[in-house]
RNA sequence: GGUCCUGUGGAGCAGUCGGAGUGCUCGCCGCCCUGUCAAGGCGGAGGUCGCGGGUUCAAGUCCCGUCAGGACCGCCA
């Protein structure tokens, strides 16, 4: 080694020890006779002094690298640096190397000053040495350490699945690999290892688990990269309950560890149509109260033609009650129609109640009976003071998510959010089905979810209430992960298959090697995957999955550090085979299905 | 695809009602300085106000377009 201690080290006990640091320059303090200088390295900060070597000394810049040897020294009294760790001693040094000069910063190498994104995300290894982006990478390395013990304590078998792959059948646009072998065919990156850790459990491995880099071409947010990773696991001859019970384990230990929060007792569940019903989301952030309230039947009657229009086609009307949202001003409850209409809705509704008399005002008000007036604040559990927000639509779950989404705005501009809590919870029993776009039905998780022990044999007697062995974790309204039990009876799946109107054939073409490896003894298996960038995002206090990726991309998918995605030259175009055209299809089976579901044609080779 | 916010020396910002590239903190260059720790003092350099067009006697400022970054919606386990 280059140095014989780190330099975050270094304690009153260490006095009089000569010692050999080195790391980067991160500030120089020159007083013409004596030169302070913060030495910084991987392990701290610790302030080093030159009497001797003052020419070199005075030459230094900001993040110069260097190699310091010298004796530890008590500082003098009066001198100590409580803000420091190593703020007792000092480094007297008698030899300085330079080991690299650095150039003028285009970015401040300094934890008090916070850059834009385009810029640290361009010199990122410089924007890696300043004390948060650093703490923010390592933890996620902790984190990963963490949930990797909890997992071998219980037996699970670390495996790596394929990253040139067929698509999975997930939502999701694919990433597309074009192959030089077969000029036309094209690999896809998975959006998860599903089919694979399935495979998997076929294959009697019981216990998989693996921080899987996955890949889905949709657009970007604060929690979505285009490439993200999963901590994802797979277990055979579970229940839901084992498997939510390990995952309470993997996050009271990953919480305890690097959050210093204690997870007591059993993280409370919650149904999926419950959450709907109280909370207008199924993430719900329990950090905070602000239930919804079901207004359709109290209102039932009313002339309020908005209200009247959605009662009357079995719709929904609810509420939110804002509270102390009377004392709003006109602007305020202004940006509210702002707010909703950015969310693509007409308006927001609402009722504010007079501080003093209670009594109920805004343009609402004026449309609704004295009755419906008189019951209302106690209907919704209002005060004095509070305001009323409404939504209604004939779909009930666009009017509970609008507002869900307008709960947590309020909680937001109440300031009712508690920035220390932690809120867990598991939604379950979600729904099988929904709506297809123009008729039929989708699945809401995969179509290997497997409908719960209830639905198992009458799903198809009303899919839209048909409900599902799947569950998703929450932490203050974030879902950090999600899973289910998996259908591993050929009947089933068959039964699943048809309702989403998948035939036999398609069923085959598209993941036919799992319907065959499901033929011989598939045991019962259940998995969740955690997404392990809003885990670790979490834990780290950030507001990005960007600051816990060590190199992420722009939204626009852009990397400013390497400039990627580039244009490819026309040679290396003509050896991918992007431009190979397949032949037509000429079987008639293919030709009914073209597109993405057809058998892979064979190509001309054109050049 | 849509709505909104931002873009001003290397970094972070301010810039009023349209009136000279004006200002602040840091950094950079030079000098001074023996106890600082986001050191201090003196001096200096550094600008196509993202880009293009328009309105105007006059545009960093107003309008249109465009590019880039960000937040959200659509989309997306």
């Amino acid at each position: 080694m280059i140095r014989t201690h780190d330099a975050g080290s270094l304690r009153a006990a260490d006095a009089g020890t000569t010692v050999t640091l080195a790391g980067w320059v991160a500030r120089r303090r020159d007083h013409g006779g004596v030169i302070f200088v913060d030495l910084r390295d991987a392990s701290g900060v610790v302030q080093v002094v030159f009497r001797e070597e003052m020419e070199l000394a005075h030459a230094l810049r900001n993040e110069f690298c260097v190699k310091v040897t010298g004796v530890v020294e008590r500082r003098p009294e009066g001198n100590d640096n409580p803000e420091l760790p190593t703020g007792q001693v000092e480094v007297n040094v008698s030899v300085l190397e330079i080991l690299s000069e650095a150039a003028p910063l285009p970015l401040p190498v300094d934890d008090h000053v916070d850059a834009g994104d385009d810029i640290r995300l361009k010199y990122r290894y410089l924007d890696l040495r300043r004390s948060g982006p650093a703490r923010a990478i390592r933890l996620r390395s902790r984190a990963s350490q963490i949930a990797r013990t909890v997992l071998h304590d219980r037996e699970f078998v670390e495996i790596e699945t394929p990253t040139l792959t067929r698509s999975t059948p997930e939502g999701a646009r694919d990433f597309l690999v074009p192959v030089r072998l077969q000029p036309g065919t094209w690999y896809a990156l998975p959006q998860s290892p599903q089919l694979f850790k399935q495979l998997l459990m076929v294959g009697g491995m019981e216990r998989y688990y693996q921080i899987a880099r996955c890949y889905r071409d949709e657009d970007f947010r604060a929690d979505r990269q285009p490439e993200f990773t999963q901590l994802d696991i797979e277990m055979s001859f579970v229940t839901q309950d084992d498997v939510i019970e390990l995952g309470e384990a993997i996050v009271g230990a990953l919480w305890r560890e690097l959050a210093g929060h204690e997870i007591t007792g059993p993280i409370p569940r919650i149904t999926w149509l419950d959450a709907m019903a109280r909370y207008g989301s199924d993430k719900p952030d329990l950090r905070y109260g602000v239930e919804l309230t079901e207004l359709t039947g109290y209102l039932r009657g009313t002339e309020f033609r908005v209200f009247a229009g959605a009662i009357d086609a079995g719709g929904y009307v609810g509420a939110v009650v804002m509270p102390g949202g009377a004392a709003q001003t006109r602007k305020e409850l202004d940006g509210w129609q702002d707010w909703a209409k950015a969310r693509g809705a007409r308006g927001l509704a609402y009722v504010v109640l007079d501080a003093e008399t209670g009594e109920p005002r805004g343009p609402v008000a004026k449309n609704l009976s004295e009755a419906h007036l008189a019951g209302l604040a106690d209907a919704v559990g209002a005060k004095p003071g509070d305001a009323i927000f409404f939504a209604a639509a004939t779909d009930r779950r666009e009017a509970q998510e609008m507002l869900g989404a307008a709960r947590v705005e309020i909680a937001r501009r109440a300031g009712l959010v508690d920035e220390d809590a932690w809120a867990f919870c598991w939604v379950v029993d979600a729904p099988m089905f929904e709506p297809a776009d123009p008729t039929g039905w989708t699945a809401v998780h995969h179509p290997f979810t497997s409908p719960n022990s209830e639905w198992l044999d009458s799903f198809e007697q009303a899919p839209d209430r048909a409900l599902a062995y799947a569950y998703d974790i929450v932490c203050n309204g974030n879902e950090i992960g999600g899973g289910s039990v998996r259908i591993h009876r050929a009947d089933v799946q068959r039964r699943v298959f048809d309702l989403l109107g998948i035939t036999p054939e398609e069923a085959s073409d598209k993941f036919g090697f799992l319907l065959e490896a499901f033929k011989y003894g598939p045991p019962p298996h259940a998995g969740i995957a955690f997404g392990w960038d809003r885990v670790c995002m979490l834990l780290a206090g950030a507001d990005s999955i960007r600051e816990v990726i060590a190199f992420p991309k722009t939204r626009g998918g852009y990397d400013p550090l390497t400039s990627a995605p580039t244009p490819i030259t026309p040679q290396q175009r003509a050896e991918a085979g992007v431009d190979a055209k397949p032949k037509a299809p000429t079987q008639a089976a293919a030709a009914e299905k073209p597109g993405t579901a057809g058998v892979a044609a064979p190509v001309e080779h054109s050049n």
